[in-house]
Parts: structure tokens; sequence; C-alpha cells
DNA sequence: CTTCCTTTGCAAAACGTTTTGGGTTGGTGT
DNA sequence: ACACCAACCCAAAACGTTTTGCAAAGGAAG
């Protein structure tokens, strides 16, 4: 490794002192240096290639330029990718960088690895979940810039952000009743979790906004993976006078349904309409036909999340806010106009 | 924020100099310290809650304890987030963290990126694809600890970690021939790239291992995605003696054979067995039945990366290695004896 | 009692920055 | 010619560690 050029050997390159290096580089505002000898000094630092060390900078200004990201999961779904791809983007543009560091479901190493961010001085945290759940903060992140992915928390002063399950319900609902549907089942979650009261609050939203009335025997419950939904759907689908169109809890689910409908000999669109929740592309492309379905915004959240922890960084005292971000309609070809009666 | 606990604090708490705190804490072997004091210190420190500033020490010792992750995508597939995973374990376990980034397919971006993480003093960068490929490094990675995740370069003194292709057709073909089939089609990708080939040749070799004859009608190739998959599926299992199991070139290839073999009313397993490749449990453990599979082993390739870099930060100069791991075979429910003829 | 180790602890320098308080230069008003 | 002011630049301190070179204390040998 070539001894690495630092601010000293731009100095002494330029012919100028250090502090001057310093003032030209960063502080762009002050008057503190000519600015021909900024311009001087810059094309020399760059001719140099010279790059500052965050760690001493960082060191000096009490201020690190890394944010910690933990996470629960990481290798499920590629969820846990494009809120890690969001928030570094956003991290990029603000010239911060992310470390990452996910613990599972043991405290006890969450608690090691909160520690070991802390111990690099990282200027915040975001605390990301994989789905959107109640979380308790970790003691030790009190008193640190903090701000939640993808879950809540009670306490109001914290910032977070989820995606609006409500929103992203009646989004989809809305797709089927756009094209004609009136008979609407929906495949719901059985777990007690966020996701699952405020999809169905939507599903009962876009019905009752568009006066259908809500036949109770068209929702069903159960584990929400494609096995669950394969059988919900198959008793779903042999009722006497079934639905002609699912809402399913989730792509998984939504997967679960063609292979129920399949079995019927039913086909999909023409003789049932099918749409999903999460866009999982390896799933919702590779259905045949594609799945139409609403996207969870995992990239904005991860946006969201670090714009939201700098500005509360870089000028802290505005109030925390709770922001739940639109989850948008991905249209593939399972949704046709219901088969004539 | 309550003023950090530094090293003076213990000091003066612990009635000593700094000096012996830091000898008591770090340096372990040496005799500068009584054995009763490095005890004393230990307990003043942990009760103080105190833990080390890493920017300082850093600083200090010339060695950030951080490793840079940079990888092409990462939100296409879990694959990245088990890559990542593997590699923050490993270095988790050495007091090490790492520090992802990732730059897509634009390369000026990545510069930027890789600057960013040397900016940060990383002791060495673990460069990453998400599929196995050949890469040229970048320019500014020379000169520092290096290894490569899923890739490999034709620079023979950089380690590389890959999954064996080779190896992993092998096990997948020979769960077929174990329980009897004879008649292996093989769905294998038209790109070029090392899976391609490997994989082929794996299949090549468990049939000639075993003396079965192989039939060139029954290697198809196509685009490797579900819809290629179907097409060229169902191309292969409408000649009129059709292949009794498939060996696909991945699981989303599999998926489509699925299709495939639904569109023909064949039963799987009964009627006609299926492998794949990736070992993707959204759709493997979606199929039904569930597919049979081998597994890429990226979680224990992210490992292997970052031991093998901290090995060579820690004492340099042994010779590099290109590693290629085993993939072990996932067995589902998609494999079967072949029907009686 | 002196000399010489051994053991233990301390003060200070160093890592690469940023920033504060002065200092130097050269020009302007009287 | 004198004081004064702007404009620019510099030396030095500070951030929190680690480590080196010394010094003090205590014990053993002569």
């Amino acid at each position: 490794m070539t001894t690495r050029v630092g601010i000293r050997e731009v100095a002494r390159a330029a012919g100028v002192s250090v502090t001057t290096v310093s003032h030209a580089l960063n502080d762009a505002t002050s008057f503190r240096v000519k600015a021909e000898t900024r311009q001087h000094v810059r094309e020399v630092a760059r001719n140099l290639g010279y790059a500052p060390n965050r760690l001493a900078s960082g060191l000096r200004n009490q201020r690190s330029q890394i944010l910690g990201l933990v996470s629960d999961e990481i290798t499920t779904t590629p969820f846990a990718g494009a809120m890690i791809r969001g928030a570094q983007d956003a991290a990029y543009e603000r010239g911060y960088v992310v470390m990452v560091v996910n613990s599972g479901l043991d405290t006890e190493l969450e608690h090691r690895e909160i520690s070991m961010l802390q111990q690099h001085q990282v200027d915040g945290v975001v605390y990301a979940r994989l789905y959107h759940q109640g979380v308790q903060l970790p003691q030790e992140l009190a008193g640190m810039p903090t701000v939640l992915l993808d879950a809540v928390t009670d306490d109001a002063a914290i910032s977070s952000v989820v995606p609006d399950e409500v929103n992203a319900a009646e989004t989809a609902v809305e797709a089927l009743i756009r094209v004609g549907h009136t008979r609407i089942g929906m495949i719901n979650n059985v777990d007690d979790i966020p996701a699952t009261h405020g999809r169905f609050d939507g599903f009962r939203n876009a019905l009752r906004r568009h006066g259908i009335e809500r036949d109770p025997r068209h929702l069903v419950i159960g584990v929400a993976d494609t096995a669950g939904g394969r059988e919900t759907a198959l008793d779903l689908l042999s009722q006497p006078d079934r639905p002609t169109a699912l809402f399913c809890f989730s792509d998984r689910v939504a997967m679960g349904a063609y292979q129920a409908a399949t079995a019927l000999g039913l086909r999909i669109p023409e003789d049932i309409s099918i749409v999903g929740v999460d866009n999982l592309e390896l799933i919702a492309d590779a259905l045949w036909p594609g799945l139409t379905t609403v996207a969870l915004p995992h990239y904005e959240m991860g946006r969201w999340a670090v714009h939201r922890i700098l500005d509360d960084i870089e000028n802290p005292g505005r109030p925390a806010e709770q922001a739940r971000l639109a989850c948008p309609l991905i249209e593939r070809g399972s949704v046709g106009p219901p088969p004539p009666s």
C-alpha cells in the first residue's frame, strides 16, 4: 500500500498550510480562504488523489457519518434487500454510509450488535423489521437518533414508517371492482398482526364505498403461506355460489389460490380473478398468468427512514412522525372481468 | 446524550493511569499489569458501561475493524441477503463489522462507493456478485485485501469462492438416478455463464458415471426463467419417448416445468420427476408438491469470504485460493421412482 | 549497605483531521 | 509618516485511543 496521501501532503504540494487546505476543501461559505487559493488547493488535492480519513474527521467532529441499520432477518425474502438498498441510496446521496447488522430473534446478540454499532460511533440507527409489526425499542438506543422501519412502537416520540395496509387492500380490491366484480372473496391471515387487520379493513372499506354488500361466507382465514392459501381457496371456491374474484392476503397465499383454481379446473382470469399483496417478483412474475398485486414499498420505506433520521441529526427538534406509505398496484394478468353468469 | 465514558473516566474511577487501563483491557498476554489490577480495572470498566471508541482506536492502530462488502444487486433474490448474513456472522465472530454498499451496474457509482469505503478505512473488501460470474476487479482495489464472492477473475493472486456447479448438477442428477431413472432430460440455460457449462458437465458426468447413455433429444435450452422453462419443458415432454425425469437449470425453470407438466396432465412425481437448482424457498416450498433441489451455499460462501479476508489481514502472505463450495441436496417431494413403462 | 534486576505504573507522543486564536502582509485614511 | 483595518494564512490544541520510553518501588545478590 503506497503511503496514503493526507492533508499534510496536499498542503505541502500546494504550498499552503494544512489549515488552509481544510478550509478550502470543507467549509465552502467561510471567507477565510481566497477563492483562487481554494481552486488551487482543490486541484492539487484531486491530482494527488487525496481522500479524507473519516476516522480522523469523525473523531474530531464527533460525527462518524455512519448510520446503523439493525434488522431482524434478512435472508428469507428479498424485502430486506429492498429496504437496505433504499436506505443505502438515501444515505449515499447525503454523504453517509450504512452499517447493516442483523440479530435474528436473539436479543442478547442484538444487544451486542447494537453495542458494536455504538462503538463505531454511528450517528443514528434505523431499527428495521422484515414485516410490519409492533416492537419495543431496545433500552440502549434511548438517547440516540432512531427511526423504526416497517415497525411501530407506542412511544409517539419516535418516528416510524410502515406500509399503509388499509390503502393497499383498498387498491387491490378496487382493481377488482373496477372491472365489474361484485362477488369478491378474501383469504385473510390468521396471525394477529397489523397487516391482518389493516387489509381486512381496506377490503371492507372498498366494498362499502362501492355499495357492495359483503357476503360473510366469502371471507376465509388460514395460514398465510402457499399451502394455507391452497386449502382455504379450495374451500372457498367449492362453495355453491363461489366468488368471481379473490383478494389474497399475500402473494404466497395467491399462489396457493392458483393451485386450487387449477385443481378445480378454473381458468385465471377467465373464471376467477386473483389479486395478492407483496409484489414478490419471484412469485408474481413466475405464476402463469402473472399475478396482479399491490407492492409493499420497501425500497421507499428504506429511503424514508434514513432521510428522516438524517433530518433529525442535522437539525434536531422536529416532532416525530409516523408515516404510512402508499402501495401501488402492479398489474399483470390475473384480473379480468367476471364470467357471464 | 450524557457524556460518553472514556478510558480516562475508567482510569480515574479505578485509581490508575489510562495506560494501565488500556493494557488491562486489550493486551491479554503482556505482563505489564498485575492480574489483580487487570481484574479490578475490568470490573470498573464494566460497571461504568465503558465501550471503546473505535474511531479513536482505529485511527491510532491504522485498523478500523470494518470490512467493506460491495455487491452488484441486492434486491432481486434473497441470495444477497444470505451472503450478507454469512459475511456478517463471520465478521461478528471476529470482532469486525461490515459495511454493505451496492452499485447496480453503474461503474461510476461503484467507483465512488468504493472510495467511500476507503475513506472509512475499511481493512479489506469483499467483492460480491449475485450470481456466479467472471469479473474484472476495479482498479482502486489493487493493494487492498480483497476476496471475490460468487465471482472469479483471471488473476490467480486473489482469492475467490463460488458454488461448485459441477458438483451441484451431479448431486441433483444422482438423486434421480438413485431412484431408478434412466431417461433424464435437462433444461439448460442459454446464457454463456459458468453455471450453464458447469451444470451441463455435471449432468453428463453423472450419467456417464452410472453407465447411462445420453439421449441428445433430451437436452433442451431456453431462457432461464419460468416462462422459458415452461416452453422448453412443453417441447421436451411432448416428445414421443419423453424423459421420466427433468433436471432443471434453476428453480424458476423448474417452476415452468411444473406448469408444463400440469398443462399436459402429468402428475409430479408419479409421471415425471423434477429437480432444480437454487433452493429458493419462496418457490421450492410453495410448489406443490415441494421441489427437490440443490441449494447454492450463499450463506457459507459469505462466511468463507470474510474468514479468508480476515486471515489475509491478520497474517498476510498465505497464497490465494479459489474455493468451490459443495451444494447439498434438499429433498422435498418432486422426485419419485419412474413410472412403470 | 550497595548494586542490580524485576515488576509495575506513568507521561507523552502519535494517528489525521478541524477549528480557534493570533500573526503577517499590504492597503487605506488621516 | 502613523495608526488602523481587511484579508489571508498559520501554529497549536483537541478528539480518544495505543504504545514507547522512563521512573519508581521492591527484592535478591554481593
